[in-house]
RNA sequence: GCCCAGGUGGUGGAAUUGGUAGACACGCAGGUCUCAGAAGCCUGUGCCUUAACAGCAUGGGGGUUCGAGUCCCCCCUUGGGCACCA
């Protein structure tokens, strides 16, 4: 039932619908209805405090518009929505108040939600997930422990930001300019303990299958070039000291292995304690120290100048058997690689660089040209020949590049000297948080015995080698909770204060943490509140892990939730996975163009691996949609004070026309500046669309005809319309449509009849864009509710026939006039009437044509002299 | 430094992929209606000059073509990503 409204009045016309909508299950996606799938996706957002601002709906009404668009055409349409709710603002805001994290962010999805559902979105609110119900993240444990059954999740030693005056480790986005957010104290690296997930098992998979989604070019180079393959080969130096072994190198140029004049090695690297002779210990240790207090960050920064110091001892350069020198220097880098390198400065420029501070070697063993002239000392970096590169038993010389990389790696496998590798500047994924506010990881350590007994009676949970660590002497074994353990929950704490010792206020729940642990039933129970230890067979003496899992983990998998989101067995169902796949389209911000997206590509593969999903990718077509700059054409930030908020555009206009205002102001994936005066135009379009159809009483517009047929212009038009609205949804191009709308409907209200059906068919094809007011003026114009039950118009091809076309006269290749002109209009004719034509003739008088183009129907061009 | 995407009126943008540059909208100016205003409607609006014609114009320069915003080369510039990855 419509409104009565007798004007466009959208505060009473929009929250109407939205309850119509809610009513008739209209956006609820059923499992069994008839019809191709179309699963279309959000990133879903973290409900932050500050509400949502108007970028979430630029993305959201995009993808509604899809959702609705695919409904009409009879699709069945998934089109969920949920909460990432984990993060670090929550936690902050808990220490700060004191108030539980949980229950702040429950305050922050209310408002999110109320929000989102102002916006007239058609979302499946029956399948709305939140990454912290223990429900949902009962499975992310789940996820977690396949990880570690296969041995992909295992424990180091890793560097974080840790404050010594607040105790605490701090991320990334609390440390700012080397001191923390908070108070400013300086900070500084510390290694502590971590779980970490082995992503670069799955490298190269994650590289090669990029062929096969379908996403924005530069997405795909951002997570190719973040994988950073490269191939070449390892390369054993023999040490002056042989007792030392070898040191191990890796190169991209093995052709240059004749003119590595030294090698160096990161300051971190094992071999520097042994390789430095007593003279050098005092210099290099400081040097060492020196590297260690400066952050990555500023080992980067400060990249200008080359520093390093010699070490005192010598390889052997195993192709020229002279004596190389061995430095200490930080611009290698341990964690690629070996952390160690063999120096060419004739063809590195780091190597050229640092060669000329200390004055070392520089031997050019490749010219640009096969003749081999080059300049003695010089740095040459590119591909080209080979010289000076002979001895005994091998000989590159004259070899091109490519080729001499060959046989050098050939060489140095036939002598074991080495051996072909690749390389991945992909890093294992740093997998925990010394925080209170994540998933907690669902492992007790035990003790060796006790580890034992474990694999006895569980043998299909554990990894092939247990994952250890060692502290006081004593080494811990990482012990899996059982499936029927999960999830395991958050236990409730005094403070959210960090412990004080690195670890999470985990660590001071002492009741949660301590625990005997039944390895057959899973049962636990505290130490503090068991006088007597447990004496059955199955009960050992745990510690959890403290540690909680990274705001990306439940991040990693929740599209596949979506597609069941209640299940209680399974992740999801088989049958559910098969019916809705993974997302037909995914929109959301190219800031995830790294993490996000390749964090989810590997849990998904991992999936994929254990016959979960059916799929090897989890997102075959991404879009991004780009951020819309604040009216200064700055970013918006709070203090800048040039933040939109969706609520008031709702209150002033409705969100009707900031749906259409959203999309009208460019293409979806532009980053482009909010314009508050342009709305107006867009909400006189809507204003102008309700005049058309309806009186100034509210009754149907009499000019609405039931039996008058369209002019042929208006008929011609309308399906053009339908045309293109169609094919540019179909290709993601979201704001010519309404300009064509507009066009139209600039044509309705010059027209003095309209037959009713051609305004109901233009109402269809603004309801994706436009639901409230579409929904209404159908209503009112006689439609049957809801408009997307309807079937979408589809274009006549032969209302786009006319008799007369117009024809453009070029002279010279120069715009001269036009004339509509008969279909099918012969080309002499059409020089005839160029001649004739009063602004083109001219430049043809007394001239010779030399040369005609005629395209029929569209332009002419004479060449004249 | 390297990689990628852009640069079109006063503004946001359009241009069927080599065929009328500036659609559609904002803004602005004039008109109509009105006692007056608002809304609506009509007209105009790239630049320069003009009575008019013409000329110029898609960041700049060159090229290919009957014809270039669109293709090729060089340069400038804005934004994004990476950054001692051997």
């Amino acid at each position: 039932m419509a409104t009565k409204c007798k004007e466009y009045n959208f505060q009473e016309i929009e929250p109407h619908w939205q309850s119509f909508w809610d009513q008739n299950t209209s956006s609820r996606a059923v499992n069994t209805a008839p019809g191709p799938k179309y699963y279309v996706l959000d990133m879903f957002p973290y409900p932050s405090g500050a509400g949502l601002h108007i970028g979430h709906p630029e993305g959201y009404t995009a993808t509604d518009i899809l959702a609705r668009y695919k409904r009409a055409k009879g699709f069945k349409v998934l089109h969920p929505i949920g909460w990432d709710a984990f993060g670090l603002p929550a936690e902050q805001h808990a220490i700060k108040t004191g108030t539980p994290p949980a229950e702040n962010t429950q305050k922050n999805i209310a408002n999110f939600k109320r929000q989102i559902k102002a916006l007239g979105f058609s979302y499946d609110w029956d399948r709305e997930i939140d990454t912290t119900d223990p429900k949902y993240f009962r499975w992310t444990q789940w996820i977690f422990l396949q990880l570690f059954k296969r041995g992909l999740a295992y424990v180091d030693e890793r560097p974080v930001w840790w404050c010594p005056e607040l105790k605490a480790v701090l991320a990334n986005e609390e440390v700012v300019d080397g001191k923390s957010e908070i108070g400013g104290h300086p900070v500084e690296r510390k290694n502590l303990r971590q779980w970490v997930l082995r992503i670069t098992a799955y490298a190269d998979r994650l590289l090669a299958d990029l062929k096969d989604v379908d996403w924005p070019d530069s997405t795909k180079r951002m997570q190719e070039s973040w994988i950073g393959r490269s191939e070449g080969a390892e390369v054993a130096f023999t040490l002056e000291n042989s007792a030392l072994g070898t040191l191990k190198v890796f190169t991209t140029r093995p052709d240059t292995l004749f003119g590595c004049t030294y090698m160096v090695l990161a300051p971190e690297h094992p071999l520097v304690a042994s390789l430095t002779l007593d003279s050098q210990k005092d210099e290099v240790s400081r040097y060492q120290k020196k590297a260690a207090s400066k952050s990555d960050l500023e080992r980067t920064d400060l990249a200008k100048d080359k520093s390093g110091v010699f070490t005192g001892s010598y390889a052997v350069n195993p192709l020229t058997g002279l004596k190389v020198p061995i430095w200490v220097a930080d611009y290698v880098l341990m964690g690629y690689g070996t952390g160690a390198i063999m120096a060419v400065p004739a063809h590195d420029d780091r190597d050229y660089e640092f060669a000329k501070q200390y004055n070392l070697t520089i031997t050019t063993v490749v010219a640009a040209k096969a003749d081999g002239i080059f300049v003695e000392g010089a740095l040459f970096t590119e591909t080209g020949y080979a010289i000076n590169s002979s001895n005994a038993s091998l000989s590159l010389n004259g070899l091109p590049t490519l080729q001499a990389k060959e046989k050098t790696i050939q060489w140095l496998e036939a002598n074991k000297g080495g051996k072909r590798t690749i390389n991945y500047k992909l890093r294992d994924w740093l997998f925990s948080r010394q925080r209170y506010w994540g998933e907690p990881i669902p492992i007790v350590w035990v003790n060796e015995a006790d580890y034992k007994k474990a694999i006895q009676l569980r043998p299909t949970e554990f990894p092939a080698n247990p994952v250890t660590y060692k502290q006081n002497n004593e080494t811990h074994f990482a012990l899996p909770l059982p499936d029927s353990s999960l999830p395991l929950v958050l236990p409730q704490v005094e403070t959210y204060l960090p412990s004080g010792t690195g670890e999470s206020p985990l660590a001071n729940a002492t009741a949660w943490l301590e625990i005997y642990f039944n390895l057959k039933t899973g049962e636990t129970k505290a130490v503090s509140q068991v006088s007597t230890p447990p004496t059955d067979e199955g009960w050992v003496k745990g510690r959890r892990e403290t540690n909680t899992m990274p705001q990306w983990a439940g991040s990693c998998w929740y599209y596949l939730r979506f597609t069941d989101p209640k299940n209680a067995d399974s992740l999801a169902s088989a049958d559910a996975l098969k019916t809705w796949g993974v997302p037909d389209i995914y929109v959301g911000g190219a800031e995830h163009a790294v993490l996000h997206l390749l964090y989810a590509r590997f849990w998904h593969k991992v999936l994929f691996d254990l016959g979960v999903v059916p799929t090897h990718e989890p997102f075959p077509k991404l879009f991004h949609q780009g951020i819309i700059l604040g009216e200064d054409g700055v970013k918006m930030s709070k203090t800048r004070g040039n933040v939109v908020n969706p609520d008031t555009v709702i209150a002033s206009h409705g969100t009707d026309t900031l749906r259409l205002y959203l999309m009208f102001l460019g293409p979806l994936e532009d980053m482009k500046p909010w314009n508050p005066r342009g709305i107006e135009g867009t909400h006189r379009f809507l204003q102008k669309v309700w005049r058309e159809c309806l009186t100034s009483e509210g009754d149907i517009n009499p000019k609405l005809s039931d039996s008058a047929e369209d002019l042929p212009e208006i008929k011609k038009l309308l399906h053009e319309t339908i045309r293109k609205v169609g094919s540019d949804l179909d290709t993601l191009r979201f704001n010519t449509p309404i300009s064509q709308m507009m066009i139209l409907v600039n044509a309705f209200q010059k027209a003095d009849h309209i037959n009713k059906k051609s305004m109901l068919a233009f109402l269809q094809l603004l309801a994706p864009y436009a639901p409230h007011i579409a929904e209404e003026l159908w209503a009112r114009l006689g439609g049957v509710s809801p408009i997307q039950s309807a079937s979408w118009p589809i274009f006549d091809p032969s209302a786009f026939a006319t008799s007369e076309q117009k024809l453009v006269f070029q002279v010279n290749g120069k715009h001269r006039g036009d004339l509509m002109v008969k279909a099918g209009l012969s080309q002499d004719e059409a020089i005839k009437l160029a001649g004739e034509h009063a602004k083109v003739g001219p430049h043809m008088n007394g001239k010779t044509i030399t040369k005609v183009i005629y395209v029929p129907g569209k332009i002419i061009n004479l060449v004249v002299t």
